[in-house]
DNA sequence: AACAACGCTTGCCAAATGACAGGAAATGCG
DNA sequence: CGCATTTCCTGTCATTTGGCAAGCGTTGTT
């Protein structure tokens, strides 16, 4: 699955992949588990293979704001900390028993330099991440709440099933209580 | 003041930063002037010296909506079409008469692969532009809009002062109506 | 089993925001 | 200069959302 992944943007042969993946290690995490915790320098470039996981901040009231989701078939990581090497202001916590593979920085690093078909990959990766961070954004300004509430159901609804309602909300940018009255007319159509 | 800029990752010393700067070209644009409009490609890496300018696309019902603002001393350009060689899907446009110095895809990429600092630098500014983007969609969900509103005049003063208020409010999120009202309210204290 | 913690819903009311429209001032252009 | 356009403000009213609190079922723990 991993080398299926590296594969995707056309900047890497099946043979580069085979070999690229083989630097990868497995890794499991049990629901509720913590691959980052604020204040740490997020070291681990997880792939994620089954399961579903979330980051989340603290705003300054102290309630606890999620920044993103993730499925199986996609990357996680703080970018910030990980490629600059600061600590983390995020979290990130599995939602459900999750699988995957992880390399650490200095691997990851390593293969940039020796690889410069992967170190374009790994361009195309945060370009990627970029414009889906843009897209989230323009859609947080132009679309109301059940808007956002009907694409996330529509793209990642295990998302939806395995996130408590409080956590959903604060990534969709409103209260749970919100969530819930948009949920309850949603319903009745 | 490029090759200022180039030196403060502390990636690339003053003379390799003078050897990369002698690569850009001088280019002015008019207050209105776009350098670039939706559907064409970014082919422009822009280092900005001189005024401010705005990225913009338009919502399904064909309001243009603020998705950037850019000063002196800021990199200008869609990532996703530069980078991927892509129609973009923005605009950007000069919102003052503005001063700065551009390079083409093909000219960075051959830097990029000519000198591994430049590379460094050059991810380092896309991390960087990466964790700006989610600064502001947690600003956007954790403050009130007159908050941001303040937040934006106290760090792009002539932002707010050269752009038109309705431009302000779609980048805030919220209706012109709205911020001409916050705006008021702020006057009273 | 008993209890606490969590997750979700709901009612009530207040605050924030949007939609729409009108009008004044500033700006741009022929 | 004079006209059209843009920009901004304001009033009214409807809608959305939040804050708060209560209630209730589920889950987890001892």
């Amino acid at each position: 699955m991993l080398q299926r992944f590296l594969q995707q943007t056309g900047f890497i042969t099946a043979a580069q992949a085979e070999d690229i993946a083989a630097h990868f290690a497995a890794r499991t995490l049990s629901r509720h588990e913590f691959l980052l915790r604020e204040g740490n320098i997020n070291d681990a470039y997880l792939f994620l293979e089954t399961g579903c996981m979330r980051a989340f901040a603290y705003d300054t009231d102290g309630n606890d704001v999620t920044t993103g989701f993730y499925t199986g078939g996609q990357v996680v990581l703080e970018v910030a900390s990980f490629f600059n090497r600061t600590p983390s202001q995020e979290n990130i916590q599995a939602l459900t028993d999750c699988t995957g593979c992880t390399i650490t920085y200095a691997q990851l690093n390593g293969l940039f330099h020796a690889r410069p078909e992967f170190r374009e990959f790994g361009r195309a990766m945060l370009v990627r991440g970029f414009a889906n961070l843009k897209g989230r954004m323009l859609e947080m300004i132009t679309t109301t709440a059940a808007e956002r509430y009907e694409a996330l159901l529509k793209a990642s609804p295990e998302i939806v099933q395995h996130a408590p309602l409080k956590t959903v909300a604060s990534y969709l940018g409103i209260t749970d209580t919100s969530l819930s009255r948009i949920r309850k007319e949603s319903l009745r159509k």
